[in-house]
DNA sequence: GGATCACGTGAATCTGAGG
DNA sequence: TCCTCAGATTCACGTGATC
């Protein structure tokens, strides 16, 4: 098995000891790669496996006209079973080697994604989404008997129906310009000087994927550090975005070529590191503040008076932390929710205070104790 | 079995003996009622299967208010297994009364559609395309776990690799400002006056498809007088689609609500009235690009300084489209507002970038990768 | 009467830390 | 592993009331 090193290790070394296939490709089938590397040590996949475009070859007999309905039924069932029984060997090789909260993702299109899906789902994956990538310049129907087949679909599926993967929402929202980011991504295809040409001016890889594609679904299901493994690496995408972006890679490949091209090009970028990589997080990173941290430190007085944004609901604090609402007693959430007859509440909004002559969500006053504390 | 008869035979009268199925809806499980129907009998089928949504418990949006989600009793499956065998019975009678160059599709979302396109290919059906609805107007996702869900899937296939489906490639390319028409489909969401509802108010189907998506399916691969078939008939989204543009349809459905309401729904409308019409278009309005397409794009690197036109404020743009000035975090235009202690900013003209000696604001980036996109 | 705004709602596999 | 409970979370668009 031959091995590539790049420069990245040393760039930003794994704070334990780190293992040989850290950031390289590995020669060889898919399969007898993977068996090399240990279980659940990788924390996201890539996967753009054949699209088994040559299937059609396959259905089509000299003698179709004498063809009856069983018939066809057989060849068809012998190639889609061929193609499942590869499908499934490099799930089962994937499977094992992802940590039990990663994230895999696989790229295909009609050929071969409903084959996929359906065995993801037999081995007990369990699909998150499927995002279509909507291509801004696919190549036209020439002959005009179909719609222009203008886009692919991924499948971001998890290990079981338990796991919690990474998934950076705020990042992706402010991506988006403030908007949740949706399952449809439109992006252009790779053209222009990021499509690898050969010597003859020829494309190295005939399906190369944009690196747009894979900035979109490192950052949103992986952080800086983590390990990346794409089974089918080809003209190493994966690697370069991965690299760019300061997650670690694992890529197989069985072609020569594409190793060679894919090794060039990941060692000619620099690892990503720095300010530039934080992500924008959610209100969920932040330390938890009890709301009785608000009396202890003065913000708020026993016996003050609190009262819902209309103004309809009152409630006292009392020493505790509790509130007292009529002949409702509990904390700022339990109350919110009683007095409002719901079964939650976030109280922290739910509940306003006065300032002066300015009423304000308490969840203000929380943010105050935040910023002392990063102070 | 009951059967409904429109008034559809008085005006189109089929030109031999008409069949006395034939805009009718049949009363009854799919396969039974196929069964009734002669071989080779329709030229096309649009079918709606139940999708096999698999959902927890309540959902509520963030002011609490819940979802009315989809949890009826036709909608549930003890297992895959279970939807598989369900879904193979199905789809072999519709493949019986199929004429040989009938198209069919189906439509699903990723609970069930890759199930769906296995077992097409399995049976033998050829794909022709899959096709993309992308909804204008999705249900966001509430709790922030995944990318919103804004399409669903729609398989076209046909009954053999060497079948020649209708394909109306000049009607559609003619609807679609002379472009070819693509794969992807921006319709909005079934709502409004279109969607039926009942005397409570109460919509009475709860995954009604919009006319505007029949009215394409219909439109690319059927011809007037035709004969549609809907064997997941609903309210009957396909049969007043089918009447307004001059086709035939004929229905299965279950439920005797639906079947009532789609009576109602299919008589008030004339044959063939909306054959004139000009079909539905997408809206086709400037894509929005987000300020996280300048990042996947390679136009902005991670790290990159933005300063204000006058050059008092800085921000260092990070890899996932977030700005990082001081202790503020967040969109181009949240972080523009926050420096100018303002409540709103249009980042895209405040945040300046510098290329070479010049400095542009960022929008000029903006217009290029339009420009691109055009190209 | 036109503009504005509050409100409702859509095929949804929708929490997670801590005890 | 289970239970408890704090507290985080939404976009587009149509309708109808109000100004």
């Amino acid at each position: 098995m031959r091995v590539l090193r790049t420069g990245v290790s040393s760039v930003a070394p794994h704070p334990h000891s780190e293992p040989a296939w850290l950031d390289t490709i590995m020669k060889g089938d898919c399969v007898a790669a993977l068996n090399k590397l240990p279980s659940k040590s990788v924390d996201m996949v890539f996967a753009d496996p054949p699209y088994n475009l040559q299937l059609g070859g396959d259905l089509h007999r000299p003698d179709q006209s004498k063809v009856d309905a069983c018939d066809d039924h057989w060849d068809q069932f012998e190639s889609f079973e061929a193609y499942d029984a590869f499908t499934r060997a490099w799930l089962l090789s994937v499977r094992r080697v992802m940590k039990d909260d990663a994230s895999l993702y696989v790229i295909g299109s009609y050929h071969n994604i409903f084959r996929v899906g359906a065995i993801l789902q037999d081995l007990g994956f369990w699909i998150m989404n499927d995002i279509v990538w909507l291509k801004s310049n696919p190549m036209p129907n020439f002959r005009g008997k179909r719609f222009t087949n203008a886009h692919e679909t991924i499948i971001w599926a998890v290990k079981s129906k338990d796991a919690k993967p990474t998934f950076n929402y705020d990042a992706l929202k402010t991506f988006n310009d403030d908007l949740q980011m949706r399952s449809d991504w439109h992006l252009p295809l790779c053209t222009g000087s990021e499509r690898l040409k050969d010597d003859n001016g020829d494309k190295v890889h005939p399906t190369q994927k944009p690196e747009s594609l894979l900035y979109r679904v490192l950052t949103a299901s992986s952080n800086p550090g983590d390990v990346v493994l794409d089974p089918f690496f080809g003209t190493g995408t994966t690697g370069a975005v991965a690299k760019k972006l300061g997650r670690h890679f694992v890529g197989v490949e069985r072609e020569q070529t594409y190793i060679d091209a894919a090794t060039a090009r990941i060692e000619a970028i620099e690892f990503g590191q720095g300010a530039g990589l934080e992500m924008q997080k959610g209100k969920r990173a932040e330390p938890r503040i009890p709301f009785g941290n608000l009396l202890e430190s003065g913000m708020i007085e026993p016996g003050t008076e609190l009262t819902s944004a209309n103004g309809k609901h009152l409630a006292i604090v009392r020493a505790d932390g509790s509130l007292k609402s009529g002949s409702f007693t509990g904390s700022i959430h339990k109350v919110g929710a009683m007095v409002q007859g719901q079964t939650s509440c976030n109280g922290w909004t739910y509940w306003h205070i006065k300032r002066g002559r300015k009423t304000s969500p308490i969840d203000d006053l929380r943010q105050e104790i935040r910023s002392r504390l990063r102070a």
